[in-house]
DNA sequence: ATGGCTAAGATGCTTAGA
């Protein structure tokens, strides 16, 4: 298999970050690009433009939110999306995303929030965690180990991935049952690829507020996730903090694999 | 650090993000 370059951004709101994500994908020439957030209907999705670069694309939209796409070199074959569980709303909202491609199984996820502990969409999103988990086992029941996901988590998996831990007490993202779904859905056998650089804090998000990036109080909540094939084949993997500063950013930055 | 930011739908506000 030839070296491949894999990212993932969250870049909440597809239509308001179009002219950056389209300026990246021509700086960096990803073969595929998970997104998360894109915000907008499956009408609306501005297939043409990748087209334009070379690129096919696979989206589940709902509209005002939410929202997962894979744009990639190769067609995306065998689309599926999911998961059927209720938001306390009622509704199943689009946050994931599956489809064959490069010869693997890639999918795109968008984890609830979770709002507050305790909080109704925080049983949500464990319950969310664990259909995701139950979908991936059959993922390689079904003939599909080489499992790629990227996406938005929303959990950070230890305390070094918070800017500050004693700042979270209480809050979601960092709660015992939150790590324990991750640490679940990994131990279906995936590797955390940005998990094993302890050289840097790998922060991939910074809240728009009071000045965070600039202050570097970020949190790492998105992640690559790789079957141990694929994950043997990292060459390197970055955050592109760029991605961050400029005119109007998202308030992620993508997370880049490079493969051998 | 219980949010002095951002985005979007229908607005001069609400919901949501994390």
């Amino acid at each position: 298999m030839p070296s491949m370059r894999v990212a993932t951004w969250n870049v909440n709101s597809l239509a308001a970050r179009l002219p950056r994500v389209l300026d990246w994908i021509r700086r960096h020439d990803p073969d595929i690009l998970l997104l998360q957030e894109t915000k907008c209907s499956d009408q609306a999705f501005p297939t043409a433009a990748f087209a334009e670069l070379g690129y096919f694309s696979a989206h589940h939209g709902e509209g005002r939110w939410n929202g997962v796409a894979i744009v990639s070199r190769q067609t995306p074959a065998e689309i599926a999306t999911g998961l059927a569980v209720p938001a306390p709303s009622g509704m199943a909202e689009a946050r994931y995303l599956d489809a064959s491609c490069d010869g693997m199984r890639v999918a795109s996820v968008y984890v609830p929030n979770g709002r507050e502990v305790g909080h109704p969409y925080f049983d949500y999103k464990l319950r969310w965690m664990a259909a995701m988990r139950e979908r991936l086992l059959d993922n390689q029941a079904g003939g599909h180990p080489l499992l790629l996901i990227g996406g938005d988590f929303n959990v950070a998996p230890s305390d070094r991935d918070v800017y500050d831990p004693a700042a979270f007490a209480g809050a979601t993202h960092v709660s015992q049952p939150e790590r324990d779904a991750l640490d679940a859905i990994l131990a279906t056998g995936l590797q955390d690829l940005a998990g094993r650089d302890s050289s840097q804090p790998g922060f991939t998000f910074w809240d728009y507020r009071q000045g965070f990036f600039r202050r570097g109080l970020g949190m790492r909540i998105d992640f690559l996730l790789a079957a141990p094939a694929l994950a043997a084949r990292l060459d390197r993997v970055w955050v592109d903090r760029e991605e961050r500063g400029g005119m109007r950013p998202s308030d992620h930055a993508p997370l880049v694999a490079e493969l051998t």
